[in-house]
DNA sequence: ACTATGCCCTTAA
DNA sequence: TTAAGGGCATAGT
């Protein structure tokens, strides 16, 4: 069974805390994707992160909605076959709230436009960005935004130059726009954006597509995939029209620029597998793990 | 000359 | 039987 019995009566959980909590559930995911021919148990995960058992429980269930087990299977590959082969979400509590309709509710709504040809080919000249820096369930997030809506998410992670980091992945992109930063901008937004509570269709969030016509065309499929269900590049490529074009379909998926709001996290390989992402595997599989949470407390 | 692919083929437990 | 890894066709930047 998938859903374990969840605790009855149990004490007050602590205020939600993003930042701890999913450095905690990266951990939790780096260790297992490291031991998984060894099955660790729930008690060898917890004895070998020197965290009590029963707190890597509450941790979870407070972040995800799942307890670390259901989470953790939401997140292999033989399950990922399975969701793929039938168009299932990812994990079977999310069934019974139907594969059409009502499921969407349960969507981050987003509305978006594509910038001219003209501004791409300018490099983002005459474009004006906002940043700002906001706590996200994976980890500390940039959001990057113009005028018509938000523009770019990035993840300021220590191994990758941190802020810096994040703000460069962006800026590179549009070398000759305009950035100034608003931190408080930024976490209204992210608010919007992370909080599943927050997800309404009558107040859709805004976001531009800022890339070639190909691009364009593979991040507006990528739009179309509930949340918690998944896609091949393959399979994308088939729908942008370009059957053969799987691996370029990779590239693109790999070029966008608002990671998480454009789902690029729920595209695998073939096989199931997980096999890329700008911000790495433990995000992807965190991401696809907090979504199965998100439906199965729909 | 790069890819966040996929398929087919070995080889080693 | 399976996992891992090399070779190669493929298409967009």
């Amino acid at each position: 069974m998938l859903h374990e019995p969840i605790r009855d009566g149990a004490p007050a959980l602590r205020p939600l805390d993003p930042p701890a909590d999913y450095a905690l559930v990266r951990a939790v995911i780096e260790f297992i994707s490291q031991e998984y021919r060894a099955q660790p148990s729930l008690a060898e995960i917890a004895r070998a992160l020197r965290v009590p058992e029963a707190e890597l429980c509450e941790t979870f269930r407070r972040w995800s909605g799942l307890t670390p087990k259901a989470f953790l299977q939401a997140v292999t590959i033989d399950h990922a076959r399975r969701l793929l082969a039938e168009g299932l979400p990812l994990l079977d509590a999310a069934m019974e709230v139907g594969l059409s309709g009502p499921s969407r509710l349960h969507d981050l709504f987003v509305k978006h436009e594509a910038v001219s040809p003209g501004s791409w080919k300018a490099r983002g000249q005459g474009l004006s960005f906002a940043y700002g820096f906001s706590a996200s369930p994976f980890g500390r997030a940039l959001v990057l935004w113009t005028d018509k809506g938000i523009a770019g998410i990035a993840f300021s992670d220590e191994a990758h130059g941190g802020d810096e980091g994040a703000l460069e992945d962006m800026t590179r992109r549009w070398p000759a726009g305009r950035f100034a930063r608003d931190d408080e901008g930024a976490a209204a937004r992210a608010a919007a954006i992370f909080d599943p509570a927050a997800w309404r269709p009558e107040r859709p969030l805004r976001i531009v597509l800022i890339g070639t016509d190909f691009e364009v065309r593979v991040w507006e499929a990528l739009l179309s995939i509930p949340t918690g269900h998944a896609t091949t590049y393959s399979a994308l490529a088939s729908r942008v029209g370009a059957p053969k074009a799987a691996r370029a379909v990779g590239a693109a998926v790999g070029r966008n620029p608002i990671s998480f709001v454009v789902p690029c996290h729920r595209v695998v390989g073939k096989g199931g597998a997980l096999t890329g992402y700008h911000w790495g595997l433990t995000r992807k599989r965190a991401m696809l793990g907090w979504e199965a949470g998100v439906l199965a407390r729909a």
